[in-house]
Formats: C-alpha cells, sequence, structure tokens
DNA sequence: ATAGAGAGCGTTTTT
DNA sequence: CGCTCTCTAT
C-alpha cells in the first residue's frame, strides 16, 4: 500500500497504529473518513488481520457503506466480511442472532418514534396517568433515559419513585415493557439495552463477540451515550483494540443522552491510550475557519484546538438581514441563481440549512414556486407518508403476527366497519387466554360481544394475514405487496377516489413495490424482516440521494458528517439558534454554538448566514433579532447585505447607491433586497454596531418600542448580553 | 361505526 | 397556521 504522499505524517501515524487503544481527535474536515478508510485497509493488507475480526460503527447507515466501497476499492472483496454498521444496526443483529435468549422471535418488529408514542399512551391510559397532567412526550423522554441507564422498571422504582410523578412514570415504564414484550418488539434504545442484557447473562456469546471483533473502531465518539459505550466496553474489554473518532467541538446529540465526557475520558477509560490530533482542515476556505473558530472559542468546556489551512482565503461570508422568512427564502433562490449563472457549481452542491424542521416548508414553498429543484432530508418523507406506513404495517403483522400495534394500524384501512371497541375486545381476550394475538384473531367466534358481521369480516382477514404470514418465506418480496395491495382492497380503495391526493398515494404505494424489487435485488436471498429492518433502521440522511442535481434543504443535525461547495444557514434569529428550549438550560447555549460550528464547517468555498427582522411563527408575526452567533464572527469575514441595518452601514459597504441586481434567470423578487430608503436618525436596528461609554463597542440584537422610550438588548464584546433604555444609555452609532 | 366539525395545542434537534 | 384529538350527529 502506498500510502505515505497521500496523507500528513498526523494522519499516518494514526492509520498505522497497531494494537492498543488510540483516540484520534478529528476537527472538522481534517481528512477523517481518509484515515478511517486507510486505517482498516491497512490492518487487513500490511498487518494481516481478518476482515471479519474488524467492527466498525458508523453514525449512518450510509457512511459505512461509503467506507465499505473505498476500502474494497484498496483491499478487494474481503472487505465484505468487515461488520460496519450503525450502534443500532448491529444491536439489532445481535439481537437477531439470539433472540429466544430473551424472548423475542426472530421477526421481532422495531417501534419507530410514532408507534412508541402511541403503545405509551396506551400504557398511560392502563396506569390511569392522564395526559393532561402529564405529557407523553415527557414520558417517553424519561423511560428513554432510564433504558440509557440500562435500568430496569423494577430499578427505576427503586431508585426514583418517591413522588407522585415518577411513580406514574414508572407504572408506565413496567406497563409498556410487558406490551413490548407481547408484540415481539423492541424501541430504538432496547436495540443498545437489550443486546447488553444479553451479553451480560451469557458470558459464552459474549466471548464470542469479543473474540469476533478484536479491532473496534467507532466514528463520532463525542455523540455516543451511556449505553452505547457499555455495549462498545464490553466488547472491547479482552483486546482493547479501540480506535475511537471524534471531535469534541462536534458533540450534538446531548438531548438523545449523548455524553460528551465519554470522549473527554477516554484517556482515563485507556490508561495506555495513544492520542493522536488531526488540526489540518481539507475542505474549507480560510475566512470560513475563521469564523467557525472565532464562534466555537467562546465554549468553556472544550479540549481546545484550532483547525488551519492551506486552502484560499475565499469569499468573505454573507450576512443576509431580510424582512421576513418569505424574503429569506427568495433570497436564497435569487443567489442559488446567480451561483448557478456565474460559477461552475451544480445544485447538489448547495444546502440550506435550518434548526428546526418546521422552517423547511416556508423554504420548500418558494424552491417549488420558482422551480428550483430541492431534496429534503427528513420532514415528511416518503417513509412517513401515511400510505408507506400503512404498507409496512401491513408487512410488519405479515411478518410479525404478535405485533399489535400493526394489527391497529391496518385492520381498519380501508374501513371494514371495525372499530376501537372490537380491538378491545379481541385484545382482552387474547391476553385473559395468553394467546398470542394472531391466534385469538382466529377465535374471534368464541367471543360473545362481537356481531356475527364483525366476526365475518375478522375471518376473513385473518385467513388473509395468516395465509400471508405462512407463505411469505415463498414468495418474493415484491409479491409480497403486490398481494397484500389487492388481497385487502387497499389499492382499490385509493383508486376509486377521483381526488388527486389519492392519485398520489397510488404513485406511492406502487413506488414502495418497486423499492422492494430494487432492494431485493441489491440483496439477493433477503427475507421481509430484513427489508422491515433496513427501512426502520435508516436514518433520514440515508434515503438521500447525493447525485440527484437538486438543493439539500436539511437540519444542521442532519448535515453532520456532510459537505457542501455553498451553504445557506438560515434562521440566524435569537430563540430559533439558539432554540429559546436551550436558552435557560445549563449547557444549552454551549451545545448549540457547537451545532453553529458544525453547520459553519460544512461549508467548502462560501457561506451565506441569514437573519430576518421578524418571522411568522404559530401564524402570528413575531419580531425577531440577530442571533448572538452571528455577533461572535468577527466583522471583517462578513459582508452585509439585504435589509440593511442603517444607511451608516450600508454606505460603508457599499458605497452609496442600491447594489440591487436581479438575475436573468430569475427576476429578483421585490422584495428580495430591501433597503431603508428613510434615513433614521433615531431608531435603533438590528445588526446596528453601537458603543457605550463604559462597555465599549456592541451589536444590537434586538430593539422594541417601551413607552416613549425603546428596549435596546445590546451583545457587548466585552460584557455580554445587556438591556439598555435607548434614551439614558448614551449608545453611540458606529 | 364513522365522518365531519370544532377545539386546542404546539415546535428543538434523531437512531 | 396546521395538525391531532375529541365530540357529536348520523
Amino acid at each position: 500500500m502506498n500510502i505515505t504522499e497521500m496523507m500528513n505524517d498526523r494522519q499516518l501515524e494514526a492509520v498505522k497504529h497497531k494494537d492498543g487503544p488510540i483516540l484520534i481527535l478529528a476537527g472538522a474536515g481534517s481528512g477523517k473518513t481518509r484515515v478511517i478508510t486507510y486505517r482498516i485497509a491497512y490492518l487487513i493488507s500490511e498487518y494481516g488481520v481478518a476482515p471479519e475480526n474488524i467492527l466498525a460503527v458508523t453514525f449512518t447507515n450510509k457512511a459505512a457503506e461509503e467506507m465499505k466501497r473505498r476500502i474494497k476499492k484498496v483491499v478487494g472483496k474481503g472487505a465484505s466480511a468487515i461488520t460496519m454498521s450503525t450502534f443500532h444496526s448491529l444491536g439489532c443483529r445481535i439481537l437477531r442472532a439470539y433472540p429466544e435468549k430473551l424472548g423475542y422471535t426472530k421477526a421481532f418488529s422495531i417501534y419507530d418514534e410514532d408507534y412508541r408514542e402511541r403503545l405509551i399512551k396506551e400504557c398511560m391510559h392502563d396506569a390511569k396517568v392522564s395526559d393532561k397532567e402529564m405529557k407523553p412526550y415527557e414520558i417517553i423522554k424519561r423511560i428513554s433515559s432510564a433504558k440509557n441507564q440500562l435500568l430496569s422498571p423494577a430499578q427505576f422504582e427503586d431508585l426514583y419513585a418517591v413522588d407522585y410523578e415518577s411513580k406514574a412514570i414508572s407504572r408506565v415504564y413496567s406497563l409498556s415493557e410487558d406490551r413490548l414484550k407481547r408484540n415481539n418488539a423492541v424501541d430504538f434504545d432496547d436495540l443498545i439495552s437489550k443486546p447488553i442484557e444479553l451479553l451480560k447473562n451469557n458470558p459464552d456469546i459474549l466471548d464470542f463477540y469479543r473474540e469476533k471483533f478484536k479491532y473496534i473502531l467507532i466514528d463520532e465518539y463525542q455523540d455516543i451515550n451511556n449505553s452505547q459505550y457499555t455495549l462498545i466496553s464490553m466488547l472491547a474489554e479482552k483486546y482493547c483494540n479501540i480506535c475511537a473518532v471524534g471531535d469534541d467541538d462536534q458533540s450534538i446529540y446531548r438531548f438523545r443522552g449523548a455524553d460528551i465526557s465519554n470522549i473527554l475520558d477516554f484517556e482515563k477509560d485507556y490508561s495506555n491510550a495513544k492520542v493522536i490530533r488531526l488540526e489540518q482542515n481539507y475542505r474549507s476556505t480560510k475566512t470560513i475557519l475563521r469564523a467557525a473558530h472565532s464562534v466555537i472559542k467562546n465554549n468553556q468546556d472544550r479540549k481546545g484546538k484550532e483547525l488551519w489551512t492551506e486552502n484560499p482565503e475565499g469569499d468573505k461570508i454573507t450576512f443576509y438581514y431580510t424582512d421576513d422568512e418569505v424574503a429569506e427564502s427568495e433570497s436564497v433562490i435569487t443567489e442559488v441563481y446567480k451561483i448557478l449563472n456565474t460559477k461552475d457549481v451544480h445544485l447538489k452542491d448547495m444546502a440550506v440549512f435550518y434548526r428546526t424542521n418546521a422552517q423547511s416548508r416556508v423554504v420548500e414553498d418558494r424552491f417549488r414556486r420558482a422551480g428550483v429543484k430541492y431534496k429534503l432530508v427528513g420532514g415528511l418523507s416518503f417513509y412517513a407518508r401515511m400510505e408507506i406506513k400503512d404498507m409496512l404495517s401491513y408487512l410488519r403483522l405479515i411478518s410479525n403476527p404478535r405485533d399489535i400495534m400493526s394489527f391497529k394500524r391496518v385492520i381498519n384501512v380501508p374501513p371494514r366497519g371495525i372499530g376501537e371497541s372490537t380491538v378491545d375486545k379481541l385484545e382482552k381476550f387474547a391476553f385473559a387466554n395468553s394467546l398470542p394475538f394472531l391466534d385469538s384473531l382466529g377465535r374471534a367466534a368464541e367471543i360473545a360481544e362481537i356481531r356475527d358481521v364483525t366476526k365475518d369480516t375478522l375471518k376473513v382477514f385473518y385467513e388473509f394475514i395468516k395465509f400471508m404470514s405462512e407463505n411469505a418465506a415463498t414468495m418474493s418480496l415484491k409479491d409480497i405487496t403486490a398481494r397484500i395491495l389487492t388481497g385487502t382492497g387497499y389499492i382499490d380503495y385509493w383508486q376509486s377516489d377521483p381526488s388527486p391526493k389519492a392519485k398520489e398515494r397510488v404513485e406511492n404505494v406502487k413506488e414502495l413495490v418497486s423499492a422492494m424489487a430494487e432492494y431485493e435485488e441489491a440483496n439477493p436471498g433477503a427475507k421481509l424482516e430484513d427489508f422491515l429492518n433496513q427501512v426502520a433502521l435508516m436514518s433520514e440522511v440515508d434515503k438521500l440521494d447525493e447525485n440527484a442535481e437538486a438543493v439539500t434543504l436539511m437540519t444542521i443535525h442532519s448535515a453532520k458528517g456532510l459537505e457542501f461547495d455553498i451553504i445557506f444557514l438560515t434562521g440566524m434569529d435569537e430563540g430559533i439558534f439558539p432554540h429559546k428550549n436551550c436558552i435557560e438550560e445549563p449547557g444549552g447555549i454551549e451545545e448549540e454554538r457547537r451545532l453553529a460550528y458544525v453547520a459553519i464547517t460544512r461549508a467548502r468555498k462560501k457561506l451565506f448566514i441569514y437573519s430576518a427582522l421578524s418571522r411568522r411563527q404559530f401564524g402570528t408575526k413575531k419580531m425577531g433579532s440577530i442571533s448572538r452567533f452571528v455577533t461572535e464572527i468577527p466583522e471583517e469575514l462578513l459582508e452585509y447585505k439585504g435589509r440593511l441595518p442603517a444607511n451608516q452601514v450600508r454606505e460603508k459597504y457599499y458605497g452609496s447607491g442600491p447594489d440591487a441586481e436581479p438575475s436573468e434567470a430569475c427576476p429578483a423578487p421585490d422584495n428580495d433586497v430591501v433597503y431603508n430608503d428613510e434615513p433614521q436618525e433615531n431608531s435603533f436596528m438590528p445588526g446596528q454596531k453601537v458603543k457605550h461609554t463604559k462597555m465599549g463597542t456592541g451589536t444590537i440584537l434586538n430593539a422594541e418600542p417601551y413607552g416613549d422610550d425603546v428596549k435596546i438588548t445590546v451583545m457587548f464584546k466585552t460584557h455580554g448580553k445587556k438591556v439598555l433604555s435607548g434614551k439614558f444609555a448614551g449608545l453611540v452609532k458606529l
């Protein structure tokens, strides 16, 4: 392998390290993926490690596939024996190898958040916990965190069930575990915690995996949570050949239990650990990197590093201040066209980022009107559509006939005259006679309270599911779905509906059939369970087609690990980013700042940052103020555009005269670039730089009328955020 | 059992 | 504003 001239010394050191623990602190764009890929290839080709003895855990399935593809290029076919997957896929594999040890069957269902919420609501009902007094979401969060801490319902009760609330949660937790078991189902947290339980109870199996995975690599180590940490530690304990790769500045999943101390304490956990820092950035311009650093350096809780690059200085970062979210989107569109016309950049090299999924609606709407092609990550994507979920529920029921949640979803789709009360009776009957659910359905005739017509309907449904369930193994995936579509009347139901919406649903369902055919071709011999697991464990980014010639629309969280030439970072307003819910939380702002750091460092060539004077939220217009993260970027890296905070600033950056140059390809909307034409001598606008006699210089974040005075919020460079009176503070505009 | 209307509520981020 | 849940009338 000739890799010496392809890498810098640090990278090479990481690649060539053989045995023992190693921590690679890899800054954004430092060639991390390359290092991991070549390290694995090197282990195989130079150190003679068997591919099947390597486990690599990545953040998305796509990253895993991409890495595998690259390794194959270097070491050839043998690479397919490497286990390369996400944490959840790994857990799923282990669980599927020994399902009976924990009382599951091989065809267990994986419940997504939607199903989990329904299930928790049912348990709340059973436990007599009203969803008025406690939100299901809060309970889910507590249960999820209990599972991350590897606490059983009994342990949770012992530890926490002291107050009324925790007692209620404890009851719901216990009931939900029973129900999941009865349904032969697991949730996302179980995919980590149940394998741990399995390995703890079965030392022989644990030893098997320790021997199998002699070399372990974990990517995005800064974002692993307690249970994931436990699983990996258990597996790595024997040989300690663990290679952790991560960046403490990019830890952004604390809300789902990620614990940054896992990476900070790696050297304590493995006392002989080698630590390598990758600080040369190959991705971004000097300007972008400097901006990113000027933001992240405000965090206290970090290992501390500064990336450097040999890349050119690059363009300034454009800071756009627009009227509202619509003007923001339209400005993005104008810039997209400008770039297409003047630079050798394609639509697929551009991305729009936002903090929350809800913000995508306006962007999508405007893109659609302007005819700019886009691809949306997350939100209401293909697999989240009603008709697709219906079909998947049918498939899940056939694969796992004990899955009551799936049964409930489809029993009356299309309408068969079977309602809640009938389902209740069936469920009670199954429970009372401790029958697998499908059997109780088959014996519905014995339930006196069910009407005869309903019994007939149930019988037909039962026979169909039973037949499919027994014969699915001999059918192709495509045929299974096709038979469900006709056999259940589902396709007829939508085809007889003349609305365009229904037509779309039919199209989507047909697309699912071809997706299954495609999957089958790519994975010969794949079973129905394999397909269902793959769909359940697929991340939003996995569904993205990176070659499609369209602009990517995504949350910053989804953008982690990706890079684009041009990035439009929208919604940089206080309250949105940083999000208002995090501002009060301890450590909240620092996490948001890391998120901002991730966003900025995704850009290769050019970054646009957007903020708006006002935004529509819950239907009402709300005045906003510029995000503190924007003010943390030094002025000299920014170029101001759009609605200018004040005339002086406008002259400073543009000279006199408006610089409206609408692109030919896309006539700029009227409100694309708006200037304050009236000189507003006495008004203070967000974005305006000001000077205070005591506190020095700062930027106005917000200004609102307050009686006959103005309440001005200023972010001072040295004194932080202060609220001042416009009348008395004696602010001088700069 | 079901459709349709009205109320009420919510927005972090995800495998 | 738009979605979901609940209530009510068939």
